[in-house]
DNA sequence: GCAAAAGTGTTAGAACTACACCCATGC
DNA sequence: GCATGGGTGTAGTTCTAACACTTTTGC
């Protein structure tokens, strides 16, 4: 019935939706195309997947060109396909999202490919149907921030609960009551205190955190759903 | 930097999991696969991606092939592509998740592909990665049916509250409170009772309730994020 | 009349929300 | 000493989970 020989090939490309966080702003990592169609202009870092690696590999190779960092979260989105989706030629996409902390990157590579991060509330038009890929991703993001705990991922090895907070707040884009956020994150029972302060932003300082991974992993092993509460709804 | 014309080409297959609900238990649709390689053995159902289609029409294509219905819950679940995921050739697929009223396909059809219906908890040993895509898929289930109202897509138009309290019960493969499952359920208002009874079950018989789909999106538009309440947890 | 499934309320505990003041420090 | 951001507790309300009996009907 189906022969493999006969069947239509097709260019694979991977899309990643770079999310960073600089301390006050949700933050996405764009570059400007340097080869036709749409040189010039904004776009999503991609590239072509090749014969012999997977899909995760291949993000994660394309990811390392532009940020010089491996060992990040990386995690495959959607696959599009819409037949006119690039008008040079068919080309299945299929996108991944990355949390990053946003300090922790190859600045001279990101120069290189005259990358610059934007305000997600204030992104210039993209190429393609990357804009939609965009919405996507920041649908999943907040789906599931309020899920697991994902949020780490874009701030540095230690962060003071303000910090998250912020993240929280420019994440969904709303207030949070301080109370609140901090009874509740705390109350998971996988943040620790590190006793050190950070003193460079506020006159007082504010504790130092950390994301007790281990913790976070035995209790899940125990069966315990409820570790991380959705932070919204 | 990147030229079209140099890049590797792949096949794009889709595989679709095809979940139904019989009354009593979670289904699967699967198929005795009629060519090589694997030929004989049990397989999702699957195609290759055409030139001139998209992913979603080459998946409620496939999908029709094999039940001869449209118009479906089709949603795509994602891709799969490990090098050598099919030893026959490097072939990237997209996973699709479908929920269908088990008595409304072709049966026909059905019988031309060899296909049957597993219960989800007595699965036979299938091709390829095909086991992973089903984990992920009623993974995605589970979590879908929690949030949003999709489980009436397993269920024929008019159905009863016990039934859809029996297709919970096996989605997430635990018993729940009856008296608790009405509550919630008719409280988020996405329900109607057809005043219609069901008689062929029990003696007494049972109300035959329709999903108000307008209802429902009505809600959603009012920006009521509460309709839809989790089921589980 | 009895077996089998449908239908119905209440209560205790847990979680959620809203809200206002003191603390530590650098200038 | 004052401005700035960090940190803390409570009370009312809502949600959740646990629980048992009555109703209808076919046989």
């Amino acid at each position: 019935m189906q022969h493999y020989q006969d069947q239509d090939h097709f260019l694979v490309a991977l899309d990643c939706i770079i999310f960073g966080f600089d301390g006050e702003e949700l933050k996405l990592l764009l570059i400007k195309r340097d080869f036709e169609p749409e040189r010039g202009n904004w776009s999503l870092m991609g590239g072509f997947l090749q014969k012999k690696e997977s899909l995760d590999t291949a993000a994660g190779r394309i990811l390392n060109n532009l940020t010089g960092i491996k060992d990040i979260f990386l995690e495959q989105l959607h696959a599009f396909g819409e037949v006119n989706r690039d008008p040079e030629e068919r080309t299945i996409s299929i996108a991944y999202y990355a949390l990053i902390d946003v300090n922790s990157h190859d600045k001279e590579l990101v120069k290189q490919h005259s990358a610059s991060w934007f305000s997600i509330h204030d992104l210039p038009e993209l190429i393609f149907d990357h804009q939609q890929m965009v919405e996507a991703a920041l649908k999943r993001l907040r789906h599931k921030a309020a899920h697991e705990p994902v949020g780490f991922e874009l701030l540095p090895d230690k962060f003071t609960l303000p910090q998250l907070q912020k993240l929280y707040e420019s994440i969904y884009n709303t207030d949070l009551d301080k109370r609140n956020f901090r009874r509740r994150v705390l109350s998971m029972g996988v943040l620790v205190n590190t006793k050190e302060k950070q003193k460079n932003y506020s006159k007082k300082g504010a504790f130092l955190y950390k994301f007790d991974e281990d913790e976070y992993s035995k209790k899940l092993d125990n069966g315990d759903s409820t570790v991380f509460k959705p932070i919204k709804n």
